[in-house]
Order: C-alpha cells, then sequence, then structure tokens
RNA sequence: CGGGGCAUGGCGCAGUCUGGUAGCGCAUCUGCUUUGGGAGCAGAGGGUCGGGGGUUCGAAUCCCUCUGCCCCGACCA
C-alpha cells in the first residue's frame, strides 16, 4: 500500500473524550472513528486488522470442525417470547417495530434463531454432534458505552452453537471448543487466561471465560501460581482458614465508640487490625425482612455468591435503614452479629475469627472480646467473601494472584435451556423425540482488537503481535523526492517484498523522516525498512523492529531472506 | 436511573466570571526554502460558538429550556 494515497489520517491530538489507551490510539492511528454512542466506522487501516482477527477465528473454528453460517441481525420477537427471553432480557434488548406493526429486535445473541434453525434442520441423532458459528454484527443497547470498540452497542462477534444428543457429547464439544480458544488467542500471541465464570443471564451449567490480561481490565480474576485454576473474581472459592479457630481468651466488653462507622475509623479508635473486626452487612431477604452477612473487616462481601443463599433476594439489595432498625435497632456503621432478630449467615474466615471486634447494635457501641458460641451462637458458615491475594488455592495447589483482565471469549455448556423451551428435538436411536443438548460460545472479535492494544502499546503508539498487524513492514525512504537512487531502490523493494509475500506500507510521502517515523510507530507495524542515502552509499538498508526497538543494518540483497527470520524469531519469542 | 462535568472550524483548546459581533496550536490548501526523529517563511480557506426561547441597543458570554457527549455510581454480558 503506497500511504502517498492510503486513507489514514493520524492525530497528534488526543481526542478529550477518549478514556482508556487502546481507544486513543485506536483514534489517533486513524482505526476508527465515532458516528453515535457505542457505535463506530472502522476505517480501512481498522478493518484490515479486524478481518486478520476474524480470518485467525474462521480458521481455528474451521479446524474444529465447525460450519459458518449467517444469521440476520434482526430478528422476530416471537422467538424471544417463545424462549421466554422477551421479557427477561431487559432494555438492553433493542426491540422495533416495522411499518406492519411487527415486532423485532436487534440480535444481542442468536440462541433463538440458532434454535430455530436446528429444530427444522437436525432430526436426526445421526446429525449429531454439530457445531454452527457466524462472524457477525451484533447490538446490545449497553446503559454506558465506553472505552471505544472495547464496550460499544454495536460490535463484532462471533458466535457458535453446537447440538449434542447427550450431555457427554455436549462436554467432549466443549472441550474441543476450549481448545480451538486456546489456539486462537495463542495465534494472535496475546497474553490470556481461562478462568471459571458465573452464567449470567444466558445460563446453563458449565461455563469458562477467557481474558486477555491487561491492567485496564474491567473484571477481576483470581489465578493459582501453583496450577492452571483460575477463576472470576465473582467465583472464586474462598477457603476456611487453614488454622482452626483459636480458644476465647477475652472477656466479651462493651466500648463507646464515638463517630466510628467504618472499618478504618475502627480500626484507628481501637488500635486493632481491621481482620480482628467483623462486619456485619444486612441485605434484602425474599420475605421483605432483613438477612445479616457477617464477614471479616479486611473482606469484601462476594455478592454473586451472596444472592444464591437462601432466603436472600435476587439480585442483591442492601437493606434499608427501615429493614435495619427493625432487625437491630441500630444504624448501619454499629451492626453486629450479637443478638440480631433475623437469619444470620457467617463467612468462613469470619466463624474462624476469635475475640473479635463487632457492632453492638447500638449508636456508637462496639463489642470487643466477642467469640462465637460463647457470646453469641454459631451461625451458618457460608463462603460470602471475595478472595484477595495470597488465599490458598481452591484447586488445592498454590495460592492466589489476582490479576486484570479484558473478557474476549465465553463459552458456556446450555444443557437443554433453549431446546426445551422450544422444543427442539431429534429422533435417538430408539426412534424417540429427544432433547438436543446445546453449548453456545462467543468471541468479541471487535473487542479483541482493543484488548490487543490494551496490552501491547508503548509511549510512541500501538506495537501489534505480527498475526494481526494491519501491515507486516513499513518501507520508509528518506529523501525520496530528490535522491534518484533512494526512489529506485524503494520502489523495486516494495514489488520485491510484496511479490515475497508481505504486506507492504510503503510510506512515499513527501514527507519529513521524523513524521514518517512517528506515524510507523503510532500505527505499530511490527518491521521497519529503512532506505536512504546513507545506508545506500555502504549498501545497506536499516531495520528496526516494533516491539524491542532491535536494529540492523542488512545488505540489499538479503533483504527478504532477512525479513523472514525476523517473521520466524519474534513468532518463537512470543510462543 | 442518581451525582458531577463538558459542548466554540477536522482535532486539542482560550475567550464566558466582568455582554460590544470570535481567537490560538495542530491539521488542510498555495508558493518558496528545507529533508535521518512530528521543519521555516509568506499567504489562504474553513466556525449560524450544540438546538430553541428570553433579557438587552447589542449575547459565545446573562436567564429558561431541550439535546448530545464524558466521568463516577447503580445496572448489565
Amino acid at each position: 500500500m503506497r500511504l502517498s494515497t492510503y486513507p489514514v489520517n493520524t492525530l497528534r491530538d488526543v481526542p478529550a473524550d477518549a478514556e482508556v489507551v487502546s481507544h486513543q490510539l485506536m483514534l489517533r492511528a486513524g482505526m476508527i472513528r465515532r458516528l453515535a454512542a457505542g457505535m463506530y466506522t472502522w476505517l480501512p487501516i481498522g478493518l484490515r486488522v479486524l478481518r486478520k482477527v476474524e480470518q485467525i477465528v474462521r480458521d481455528e473454528m474451521n479446524r474444529a470442525g465447525a460450519f459458518e453460517l449467517l444469521m440476520p441481525t434482526m430478528q422476530p420477537a416471537e422467538l424471544w417470547v417463545e424462549s421466554g427471553r422477551w421479557d427477561h432480557f431487559g432494555p438492553e434488548l433493542l426491540r422495533i417495530t416495522d411499518r406492519h406493526e411487527r415486532t423485532f429486535c436487534y440480535g444481542p445473541t442468536h440462541e433463538e434463531v440458532i434454535t430455530d434453525i436446528a429444530r427444522r434442520e437436525l432430526k436426526s441423532y445421526r446429525q449429531l454432534p454439530v457445531n454452527f458459528y457466524q462472524i457477525q454484527t451484533k447490538f446490545r443497547d449497553e446503559i454506558r458505552p465506553r472505552f471505544g470498540v472495547m464496550r460499544a452497542r454495536e460490535f463484532t462477534m462471533k458466535d457458535a452453537y453446537s447440538f449434542h444428543l447427550d450431555a457427554a457429547s455436549l462436554e467432549q464439544g466443549y472441550q474441543a471448543m476450549y481448545q480451538a480458544y486456546s489456539r486462537i488467542f495463542e495465534r494472535m500471541q496475546l497474553e490470556f487466561r481461562a478462568v471459571r465464570a458465573d452464567t449470567g443471564a444466558i445460563g446453563g451449567s458449565a461455563s469458562q471465560e477467557f481474558h486477555v490480561l491487561a491492567e485496564s481490565g474491567e473484571d477481576a480474576i483470581a489465578f493459582s501460581d501453583g496450577d492452571d485454576y483460575a477463576a472470576n473474581l465473582e467465583m472464586a472459592e474462598a477457603l476456611a482458614p487453614a488454622q482452626p479457630r483459636g480458644p476465647a481468651t477475652a472477656t466479651l466488653q462493651k466500648v463507646a465508640t464515638p463517630d466510628t462507622k467504618t472499618i478504618e475509623a475502627l480500626t484507628k479508635f481501637l488500635g486493632v487490625t481491621a481482620d480482628r473486626c467483623l462486619k456485619t452487612l444486612l441485605v434484602d431477604g425474599t420475605d421483605g425482612a432483613a438477612v445479616a452477612m457477617v464477614v471479616r473487616g479486611d473482606h469484601e462481601l462476594n455478592a454473586v455468591k451472596a444472592q444464591k443463599l437462601p432466603g436472600v433476594a435476587s439480585p442483591l439489595r442492601m437493606a434499608s435503614a427501615d429493614q435495619i432498625a427493625a432487625a437491630t435497632g441500630a444504624e448501619a456503621g454499629y451492626l453486629g452479629p450479637i443478638g440480631l432478630k433475623c437469619k444470620v449467615y457467617v463467612d468462613r474466615a469470619a466463624a474462624a475469627a476469635a475475640d473479635f471486634v463487632c457492632g453492638a447494635n447500638e449508636r456508637e457501641a462496639h463489642y470487643t472480646g466477642a467469640n462465637w458460641g460463647r457470646d453469641l451462637p454459631e451461625g451458618e458458615v457460608v463462603d460470602l467473601r471475595n478472595v484477595v491475594a495470597g488465599d490458598p488455592s481452591p484447586s488445592g495447589q498454590g495460592t492466589l494472584r489476582m490479576a486484570r483482565g479484558i473478557e474476549v471469549g465465553h463459552i458456556f455448556q446450555l444443557g437443554q435451556k433453549y431446546s426445551e423451551s422450544m422444543n427442539a428435538t431429534v429422533l435417538d436411536e430408539q426412534g424417540k423425540a429427544a432433547v438436543m443438548h446445546m453449548g453456545c460460545y462467543g468471541i468479541g472479535v471487535s473487542r479483541v482488537v482493543a484488548a490487543a492494544i490494551e496490552q501491547n502499546h508503548d509511549e510512541r503508539g500501538i506495537v501489534w503481535p505480527e498475526p494481526i498487524a494491519p501491515f507486516d513492514v513499513t518501507l520508509i525512504p528518506i529523501n525520496l523526492q530528490k535522491s534518484e537512487r533512494v526512489r529506485e531502490v524503494a520502489e523495486r523493494l516494495y514489488a520485491d517484498l510484496q511479490a515475497a509475500g508481505f504486506e507492504v506500507l510503503f510510506d512515499d510521502r513527501d514527507a519529513r523522516p521524523g513524521v514518517k517515523f512517528a506515524d510507523d510507530e503510532l500505527v505499530g507495524v511490527p518491521h521497519r525498512i529503512v532506505v536512504g542515502d546513507k545506508g545506500l552509499d555502504r549498501g545497506v538498508l536499516e531495520y528496526k523492529r516494533r516491539r524491542d526497538g532491535h536494529g540492523a543494518e542488512v545488505p540489499v540483497a538479503e533483504i527478504v531472506q532477512f525479513l523472514r527470520s525476523m517473521r520466524g524469531q519474534s513468532a518463537q519469542a512470543n510462543a
């Protein structure tokens, strides 16, 4: 591609509304432009990257034996009514009425449509298992789209759906997708982790998320340093402390604690550490009364775990001041488990505390020296809290570390959730109708592009992993307009490199070298060759690698061979 | 949906408090010079100051209202 005629506009200034680096760099490098909230145009250079990501995904899906198809973006409401999701999906589902007053939605996902296809097309167990996928535009009317294409409303997704006769086959298909996903992200040379996840609104049983690790990630991930255990913070189990509870040695005392409503204030006031304090949180119960959750002062309540407990309202809501007053006679900030008149759940770590500090259910008063069993009944002990770095891994191997990730893929075993409600059956070996088992598997293709940048950039710009870079190599001539020799060599190289299979960005603009270098580094092309009189005097070209700045002088005649070896090297280095 | 902020040329901003008819940098176009890390000089084009209403002799500036966007929170895959 000749840059003099290629429509890219790079920006020197960062657009004020771009918050995260990937968004800033995609705008500055001329990859995308915003049309409306959460909706972006992919300009030519950005689209090149998107297409490369798509192609790797497509390759690996095909390799895994899945079949590509393409479903409409608009879906009739009836299918969603049938599956029961029309009423449950909420305002994220963009609903549209056509001129005949028929109701549609813009598809946020395609379980309904594919299940409809499956029940029409699949008649016999002999046709199973089968996996269909598409790479297509989705729309989710997010409350707050942000971070550019990272959390857009309209975005590109690869969604796949597998159909099976039984659970065992589904498990196999699920594992095959796990392998395919691992290959996909490995091929893109991204640092990622597969983590156990909550199934959320899509439903079903087993589920794993694939996260690209990056500081700016929206999700917290806990992973073991002893094996491959990794889980979303929501899901990571907090084990009971290895040390059993110590004996009660202190006596229970009520102490005045004026204006100490937080654990932080309490620890300062009493001179104790937060792990010696228990905090009591009241949440809405299913019967309108409050339910108490007791966790250690240095721990956080995990909403997903809490809302799954019997008697707790889901989604989790904190109790109102009235409910708190009814259950405790006190106000938030001075709550404790002693003398509570409601259901009490106690976190495992909190249950292991002895001689602890807690609220006295009385304004501006706390207890010290409290002990389970002696001063109050043992509560129902459950896992209630978020894990923290240093906790033992639930896998039994190693301790947990925390990282942040960007969710780029999600695989589910749906089971019969949709096939049941939509009556998708095949005839089994006995000739009897059997409800199919389903899996579904998504990759946020456009989000992968942003995530790759979040993980691969420096102060000068993007540093593309080679497999998804918009071009393989930039060819930068110095003084192209004046030096016949430079022009001649550059033109020949441009042709030769392309003939050798490289995607070349030829910066033939009449611009100063600094401008070309800066743009090249902003756009993030992995390899750069400079053609200048300085080097040509000695018969060499100057090579520079974007990722680490590694440079070399290469005789003109050897450049193709050299580039091939560099490409191989960085593939290895990243493998 | 709650709280906060912003809206002035393609991008980044000043001007608003204290009303007097719009400016700077980058980008764009022309010419000359320049050409190894975002050049210099000279010139040019481009803005109904987010929309509507009001106050005023006069509004980017003051008042009312609507819209859009950004941030935090709640919410959500």
